[in-house]
DNA sequence: CTCTAATCGAGACGGTACGTCCGGTCTTGAC
DNA sequence: GTCAAGACCGGACGTACCGTCTCGATTAGAG
């Protein structure tokens, strides 16, 4: 049975892997603006037309590299009986994450691509900020917050953690994330706050 | 008292003016990426060495433009009695001036222009990020809050917003800056979560 | 036979031609000094780029098409019985090649590129002042004048109408060309002098 | 009695020593091409305007400093019995100081700014080739040759060495000069051909 | 011996051109 | 039809100088 939609029916699977690689590469040595197509083609030993054939723009081909490496920034949050422990135990390892050399470059480039194309915009955002996003919601959903707050929430940690990795870079310590997100989780589910008003 | 050290000898007002209203204009209209030192050159009616005269780099341009709008994006928080509505209000601002046509794109060129260059980052970041952080943090210390949780609501409120309008333009709604901010505030401040565990 | 070595590949025919016509046009206004490599570009809707991609220098273009237009300037000499009379008409028609518009501009161009570019200096030697000797010599020769005497007279009378025109422009009669041929070839050959010393 | 014409009146004769040595070195160095007048300023502590002051253009300048320097080339013709040997000796010597390091240079730079500039060509031609030409012109009057031959072997004997330098550079042998010279003069004034018609 | 205007150094200014890099398109010949 | 290779047109880069234009700070001559 042969393929029946229009699927590429030539593409070579060698060249493809060559220039993902190449991408990866470069976007780790110099960044998002530092990596050029000329570069990616010479260091992949392609012609650029390939690439150009395949990707229609830069930002498209950064954001398949971006998204292939999703899962290391991705992770599921546990389901325990604390909400709190699970919720913190997550951001850590999101901070953990983004801090790393990898993981601060995925980050700054994955914001630049989003800033300078609106199409890679939209796949890094379902394949990136959606699911953390919903990861968090979820989980405060799950243990019975009501959906407006578990959104705001959502928005608090997720934003908390990414907006202070992009100003800060690697030295933002995971702790912060940590205790930042028992803070909120524990005002939310009423077992008072880390440390209010002083009586 | 004459100037003691090497003050910037006798530079032109009236170019260096041209210069930073043709970048503003070119910012707005292309983005930080479009925007080309020649075509801001050309529209300024000067030489582009008269730019790189006094500007190291294209960041560095962008750095000052940003700044002297500042004003538009930092307000001051008030000091009522009532800390929550207080910084709901200014969340509410700062989200509307986000929202803005301008207030976005300054958001975006502020963004990338502080990920290509290091040392703009560290200006933009105590021009920008800094007293924005430092406004939140402030209020809810003279409130009594304990400094750790107040560092962390200024992250998560701040950030909250910030990256939110990174993600999602322009159509993020100033309400539910508002309405997380109040969540969190009251929160922490022990008035209880605006909805959190149902009984 | 396929080509061995590394003949240039594919280069446009097209713009070889388009860029060389442009450089031509371009030396008859300007001169040498007033032709920019981007006015060449420029008129003949060309980049840059491809420019240098095949000349390494400003001379070196110059000298192609100089070159190409070398035979306006090199004419034969004629061999009949008369040594005098071949190379007095030879010298004439030089004279009056380099007094027009074009040639006294070939001219000019041509000394300027090799003072200023040592490698365009020997292609230039090969392929005018070179040949010119080199008529004047062998027909001397041919006339079973002794060699070093041949060689001075060549120096003597392409030197000599050269360098006035370069000096004079213009308005370099040609028959003082010719005259000036006539005397040298004379008193060589034996027939004294047009008009040496009064008796 | 005031200065009536309009005599510089305040000029200052350090800037001006400073100016033309500076430029002097720079022509030896780096060529007529390569001798910018920001150079000159710096190397002779000056300010621009006091060069644009003074002189109208860089031939200008380069043409006062290559006048200072003419006494290095132009010898005067001595007027012994024996035409031949004069002008031999004369022609040799200003073939040896061509070919000097810094007579060739001088002769490039004077020819390119002689080409590159009209007002600047005729100060030189009444500088350098006009009394050349005029030495060789009187010294054969003197001895009665007729005038229109005088002219023509004047052309032949300073066009013949200059062209030849021009063309061939240091390696162009003194005695070559002196050869064709005496070669020429003796034709003209009847002492025969050193070596025309073999028997 | 003062006053004052031309000259000085310094260097900013609007420009033009440099030679290079890269973007995105197009072409060629091998597979 | 896809591939590696790379030529092509074009736009921008950051630099070097052009010739003009201020700036104070001398400085030489007329009063």
């Amino acid at each position: 049975m042969p393929p029946l939609d229009t699927a590429p029916r030539r593409r070579s699977e060698k060249s493809r892997a060559a220039i993902v690689s190449a991408t990866r590469e470069l976007l780790l040595e110099r960044g998002f603006d530092g990596m050029s197509i000329e570069a990616v083609a010479a260091r992949a030993g392609v012609g650029k037309q390939t690439i150009y054939r395949w990707w229609p723009s830069r930002p498209a081909l950064v954001a398949d590299v971006l998204l292939e490496d999703a899962d290391r920034i991705l992770r599921p949050v546990a389901y325990s009986d604390d909400v709190t422990a699970d919720l913190a135990r997550w951001a850590g390892r999101l901070a953990a994450t983004l801090t790393t050399a990898r993981g601060s470059a995925m980050l700054r480039i994955l914001t630049v691509a989003s800033i300078e194309h609106d199409d890679t915009a939209d796949r890094l955002r379902s394949g990136f900020s959606g699911p953390l996003q919903e990861a968090v919601q979820s989980r405060l959903l799950a243990d019975g917050v009501d959906e407006a707050v578990a959104e705001a929430a959502a928005d608090a940690i997720v934003g908390g953690i990414v907006y202070a990795v992009l100003r800060e870079g690697r030295s933002y310590p995971r702790h912060r994330a940590e205790f930042a997100t028992r803070t909120i989780v524990d005002s939310l589910t009423g077992r008072g706050p880390a440390g209010g008003l002083r009586p």
